[in-house]
DNA sequence: TCTTCAGATTGATTCACATCAAGGTGAATG
DNA sequence: CATTCACCTTGATGTGAATCAATCTGAAGA
């Protein structure tokens, strides 16, 4: 079992429901996060901006498609998935969001979003009114280039997937999905070898275009080649070389 | 032959060619580019900034994958790719630019682009030293709110992309491009439902996901249905309501 | 004019993943 | 404790697009 892992996290969770005094500058993901650039000073005003309300409970949206643009959103805890209706209602996962990273910056465009997004677990948001923001960055060079480099990490981020999509198999695609998500972990320092996945097989099968059927038959796959123990969502890496290796992107 | 059709813009080549005094004030595109939200004494100043260099041959880089990131560009005539190659030496073309569209934004993230451009027949371009149009859109709110918006819209464009791969047929892919490209001709006033297609068989089946040889079939099947008529690259939309049927996307 | 060569088309065959179908598992609920 | 239901797994079969293999076309160059 490797609900330790995620200790810290549900604890994270836990303060900011009796301590709605966090802020960005004793917040543990600041190296992360949007204040990443910041002086000490200049953080303290970018969290003059932020909204912190209360966590989104399981299932619930932070925003719908087409709903009026206001605001991007950080996520503090928990995971997102934003997704997009096609016009015949199916569904397309476009990411998942994880604790310091920011979404809804594809609404900027229209003014609407053009995506949902919705909680996977409890999760814990930072609001940022993008008007606020947009004036504070026209103040701050530093916080206009970080946000400029977020958008641009979020286009690179995209180009990925559609290399993915477009070129690799379905093992190479789990894989490599496998791989971010550890990755990610990492950044936050946590376990980059034991997780727990929040999304269901339905959405990683959606985010990377396979059906969940492909995407349980690669994991029994993986788990008979003993490059990843599965015990439903619970993952653990066992083959760190191997996965990449099976990823089939860095060498 | 719709070789008129291109007229304007060959014309708009030559104008450059000739007269290096070519600025956004008196630029056809300047109503859909950059300077689109500006007014005119605020389009003098970003016009100072935009460096315009002799026309890119057919072939010829505009720039490479981890070269520096200095500039974003903006296309004035011609058209480009973009193509990330992945590690074990495969392409994939991440888009294709027309005159108005600006590219190169993915480098901004990591300050080496993450992506190589390459002009698919002769192309003028502005460049947009990244640091001045930092600089110009912290005193432009316009400019600045501007920027976010193209860089958010090539997210929404990506998003686009990737449920297109994800969720749809060869027939319905290669419908959405032509879809796509005929409204851009439009957005430029150009023929939507008659157009010569810059890009080869190949590049079109990589940025769809699909072989030459299925894209082949897929405009043999269409001119069949007439719904297009294909001369090599020449294309004519024939049944302009089929083919978005075709697509499956927006009813 | 003939040659060459890249790009495009068309047909035959194969294959990876989708689809269809049938259980299995475990958390939530009465 | 039994029931339900969402989610996951596994197996059998079907299929759309890839692959393999020719051939065609037209522009560029000798």
């Amino acid at each position: 079992m490797t609900i330790h892992l995620k200790q810290s996290e549900d604890t994270a969770i836990k303060a900011c429901n009796h301590d709605y005094q966090v802020n960005c500058g004793n917040c543990r993901l600041n190296s992360i996060c949007l204040p990443l650039a910041l002086e000490s000073d200049d953080i303290q005003q970018l969290d003059d901006i932020i909204q912190r309300s209360k966590p989104l409970q399981k299932n619930q949206h932070l925003y719908r498609e087409s709903d009026d643009f206001q605001s991007v959103y950080a996520v503090r805890s928990g995971t997102l998935k934003a997704y997009k209706t096609t016009d015949d209602g199916r569904e397309q996962v476009t990411g998942f969001y994880f604790p310091g990273e920011i979404l809804g910056m594809d609404g900027i465009s229209n003014n609407a979003h053009a995506s949902s997004a919705k909680a996977l677990e409890t999760a814990a948001i930072c609001e940022i009114p993008f008007t606020s923001l947009e004036k504070l960055s026209a103040l701050m060079p530093n916080l206009q280039r970080h946000f400029f480099q977020l958008m641009s990490h979020e286009i690179t981020e995209d180009q990925q997937l559609i290399t993915l999509l477009s070129k690799n198999s379905a093992d190479e695609r789990v894989a490599a999905l496998m791989l971010s998500i550890s990755g990610r972990n990492a950044r936050r320092k946590l376990s980059a070898t034991q997780f727990r996945l929040p999304m269901s097989r339905v959405d990683i099968g959606n985010y990377l275009g396979l059906t969940v059927e492909t995407v349980s038959r690669v994991f029994s796959r993986m788990q008979k080649m003993e490059v990843l123990r599965v015990d439903n969502k619970e993952i653990e890496i066992l083959d760190p070389q191997g996965l990449k290796n099976m990823a089939n992107l860095g060498s």
